[in-house]
DNA sequence: TATTGTTATACTCTATAACTATA
DNA sequence: TATAGTTATAGAGTATAACAATA
C-alpha cells in the first residue's frame, strides 16, 4: 500500500488532535483492562509505578498527585495483596512500597489484555514501530519537563 | 544528526511504555493549561468535544462516560458562559450543546498555552511530524474500536 | 525547623438506579 | 415500551490543611 498522496506537513493543531485521540483511546483500553481485574486506573497506574520499590513520597511524584492521595491508593493495593509497605533502612519516617509476586502477575495480565492496543501495534510495520518509538523517546523529555533547560 | 546506531524494532511492551509516558505527559500539559482558565480537564475535554454542536447523549459517547455525568459538566460550562443548551428541531426530548464565542476563545487559549506540547512539536523535523501524524491516523480506528470489523 | 506519612475535609468525576417528559 | 435528559446516591481521586513521628 503506502499512499503516494500529498504528504503535507501537519500543523500543531492537527498533531494535537490525533495525539489526544490516541492518548485517550490508549487510556480507555488500559482502564478497561484494569477494571476487569478489579482495579481502578489510578490503582493500576500505581501498580505499574512500583515495579521497582519506591518510598511513598516518591510514588506521589511519579503519579503526579499529592502525597496524601497515595496513602489510600497503597492501602487498597495492600488490602488486595498486590503490594505492601516496608520500613526504610536509614530513615524511620519513610515507608517503601514493594510490589508482591501477585501484584506483578496482575500487572502482566492487565498489560497483556490491552487487546486494542496490541491490535494497533500489530497493524504497524517494523518501520513504523521504529519511527514511533524514536519520536516518542525524543519528545518525552521535553513534554514531561525533563528536557535540558535552554541556556 | 540522525543516529545510524542499531535500529532494533521495539517490542510491544517497549512501545506501550513510551506511548503511556507520552500520553500522560500530554494530558498533564492539557490539564495544567485548562486549570489556568479555571476549568477541570473533564470540562476542557467537553469544551473541545462540542466545537460542533452535539446532543447531550452523543456528548457522553464522545467523552466515554455515562450520560448522567454530562448534565453536571455542561451545567458548569453553561454557568461560565462557554456553552449553552438548545432545543432540538425534531425531537423535544433532546437538548443540543452549542459552544459560545467565549467558549471557542477559551478553548483556543488553552490549546495555545500547552507550552510543553508546542515545544515538543517544534523539536520535531518535518519528516517526524508527517510520520507521527500518519501512524496516529492509521492506528486510531483500531485503538478506538472503530476499525473495520474482521470478517 | 524541616520532612515523611497520615488524617480530616471538601470538591469533582464517575457509575447505577430511579424519575420526567417525550416518542 | 423505549429513549433523552435529569436527579439522587455512593464510591473513588484529588488538593489543602493540620497532625504525629522522626530527622
Amino acid at each position: 500500500m503506502g499512499s503516494t498522496a500529498t504528504t503535507t506537513v501537519p500543523t500543531n493543531p492537527e498533531l494535537m488532535e490525533v495525539l489526544a485521540a490516541v492518548g485517550a483511546a490508549y487510556f480507555q483500553d488500559f482502564a478497561a483492562a484494569a477494571a476487569r481485574h478489579g482495579l481502578s486506573s489510578s490503582q493500576a497506574k500505581a501498580l505499574g509505578a512500583v515495579q521497582e520499590s519506591v518510598p511513598m513520597r516518591a510514588l506521589a511524584g511519579r503519579l503526579g498527585c499529592d502525597a496524601s492521595n497515595v496513602t489510600g491508593i497503597v492501602d487498597r493495593l495492600e488490602s488486595l495483596g498486590l503490594a505492601h509497605r516496608e520500613a526504610a533502612a536509614g530513615d524511620r519516617r519513610v515507608k517503601i512500597v514493594v510490589i508482591t509476586e501477585q501484584g506483578r502477575a496482575i500487572l502482566g495480565l492487565i498489560r497483556g489484555e490491552m487487546a486494542r492496543t496490541h491490535q494497533a501495534f500489530e497493524a504497524m510495520s517494523d518501520e513504523q514501530r521504529v519511527a514511533l518509538h524514536s519520536i516518542c523517546s525524543q519528545v518525552l523529555p521535553v513534554l514531561s519537563g525533563r528536557a535540558v533547560s535552554p541556556q
